[in-house]
RNA sequence: GGCGCCGUGGCCAAGUGGUAAGGCGGCAGACUGCAAAUCUGCUACUCGUCAGUUCGAUUCUGACCGGCGCCUCCA
């Protein structure tokens, strides 16, 4: 089968466009990460599960990848908690960190390689900084601040598109701006408050105490981990302006090179039509979804049914649907594996299968159509498997290509053959967080055997009763060839 | 005001200059003591409205209506 080409959207350049690595065999992939001042919430994950799908999918091109995902963990956000708890960033920052890594495993997306924190890499953004001052398109302000000086970085805005002589003449100004040389400079270096040294976020410099501004660690980290040029950079469309075009003139002002060549950015996730943000307060997060019963597969599936550079409107009935075809997917993938055989017509619907979802994931991440094929392909192989083949070839192919495309889009947990019984840490939580008290499984296991024998001896009557009894307590049954299955549902 | 996106069956959602993937739901059938689950089949003469280009448009162009995002620290 002929390798499809590899297309990407380019922000760069508003259009779809052929990508390769440019040394051919790892893809070095930026992806913004989270101000750990909160837990994030579902519309930040969005955007992390398109970079999960983006890594996946270069990876069955047959690229290596190495991620970097920052975790900003000093900021204005960050300080004013600190603040108003009278705690050291630190102490803010590293709880939320936690949990980050642990929605991130809920969500089963691929650990990045690096996951640099900024407060680790003040040396290497005093060193940009110092680079922009010696180039001169950075100044530094009579109170200690750096800024970076927008009229003299000819490039500016090529990314973002916006013109920057329309920005608003009555735009707000902060406070700590009047120092400014033009309002659309920013700031590289923050000279120290008060409020700064007693959260301890506040470093020496050059230019005395101060920190770092947002974007400056971007462009520091990204340099240091993945060199001076990246293959893409990642992020939510929010950050094309200002973060992302800034960090851009912080790079190139440095280096003189091309920051990234390509720029990749997720859509929004809505709820109920609107934005979701924080100030908004209608976040839901991992744990919301946890507590509403929402698989990790169901959200994944949820999240790759519209295509990651359109707006997703999270609501309850789109959710409960995602649930429910998720459902056949595992139906599906527990029958494929364990089947004895198959027919010829399965391994021609695998082959489709692996060819169209291949070539929809290739074309800039389809992965609702990479779905379409996948759940056409469970359609087709169903009924094969009605049909009851014996060909072990066929089922291997089947088994195969179906693993191949889950292995990117993973709606359904990846399925271990025989002998490989190793289970996640994460499974392992899952498991013990479904299994019930002891009490409860045991009166439970002695009403199904009783209701097993009165059904043997075809009292109906009785063996309704006792389903009836168990579902007061919260038990739903079904008899299934292989004798009855019971489950706690509430 | 500037920049940009979107409007496809009851709901969600791909897509192509040549006549509409897929999912959910619904209906029917198979299976079942019943139930549930599961599997199978069916479910858009039509793609916001009005013009235009074309042999032909849902797909291209224009206008209009409706929804949304960005325009300094939000993925």
């Amino acid at each position: 089968m002929a390798t499809p080409e590899f297309r990407l959207y380019n922000t760069l350049t508003r259009r779809v466009e052929p990508f390769a690595p440019a040394d051919g065999e790892t893809v070095r992939l930026y992806t913004c990460g989270p101000t750990v001042y909160n837990p994030a919430h579902l519309g930040n994950f969005r955007t992390f599960l398109f970079e999960d799908l983006l890594r996946r999918t270069l990876r069955l091109r047959g690229w290596k990848v190495k991620q970097v995902m920052n975790l900003t963990d000093v900021d204005d956000k960050i300080i004013k908690r600190a603040q108003e708890q009278g705690k050291r960033i630190s102490e803010i920052t590293e709880p939320i960190t936690e949990i980050f890594f642990r929605d991130l495993e809920y969500l089963r997306i691929e650990p990045a390689e690096v996951y640099p924190r900024a407060t680790e890499h003040i040396p290497e953004m005093i060193a940009l900084v110092q680079s922009l001052l010696e180039r001169e398109i950075a100044y530094q302000a009579e109170d200690g601040s750096v800024y970076f000086a927008i009229a003299r970085f000819p490039g500016y805005g090529k990314l973002s598109r916006l013109d920057t002589r329309s920005i608003r003449a009555g735009a707000r100004v902060a406070a700590d701006d009047y120092n400014k040389e033009d309002v659309r400079d920013f700031a590289l270096w923050k000279a120290a408050k008060e409020e700064d040294e007693a959260a301890g976020a506040a470093w020496d410099s050059p230019w005395g105490r101060g920190r770092p501004g947002w974007h400056l660690e971007c462009s520091a980290m990204a340099r240091k981990h993945l060199g001076d040029t990246l293959d893409i950079h990642c992020g939510g469309v929010d950050l094309v302006f200002p973060h992302h075009e800034d960090e851009i003139a912080q790079s190139e002002g440095a280096t003189g090179v091309e920051f990234s060549r390509v720029w990749c950015h997720g859509e929004f996730l809505l709820t109920e039509g609107a934005k979701m943000a924080k100030r908004v307060g209608n976040v839901t997060n991992v744990d919301g979804l946890r507590e509403a019963g929402i698989s990790t597969s169901a959200f994944r599936h949820f999240v790759f049914s519209t295509h990651y550079r359109k707006q997703l409107n999270l609501t309850e009935v789109a959710l409960e649907a995602s649930v429910s075809a998720v459902r056949r997917v595992d139906e599906f993938a527990d029958r494929l594996y364990a089947t004895r055989g198959g027919t010829a017509a399965l391994a021609v619907a695998a082959d489709e299968l692996e060819q169209d979802a291949t070539a929809a994931l290739f074309d800039d991440l389809n992965a609702p159509e990479a779905m379409g094929a996948l759940f056409t392909f469970i359609r087709k192989a169903n009924a094969e498997l009605d049909a009851g083949g014996k060909g072990d070839g066929e089922l291997e192919r089947a088994r195969n290509a179906f693993g191949a495309i889950n292995k990117v889009l993973e709606i359904a947990p990846i399925k271990r053959l025989p002998g490989e019984v190793s289970m996640s840490p994460q499974e392992l939580i899952a498991d013990e967080e479904t299994a019930f008290d002891r009490g409860v499984r045991d009166w439970a296991e002695e009403r199904v055997a009783a209701r097993r024998a009165a059904r043997e001896r075809r009292d109906f009557a009785t063996s309704d009763a006792i389903r009836k009894e168990l579902e007061s307590r919260g038990i739903e049954i079904k008899d299934t060839a292989s004798g009855t299955q019971w489950k706690k549902v509430r």
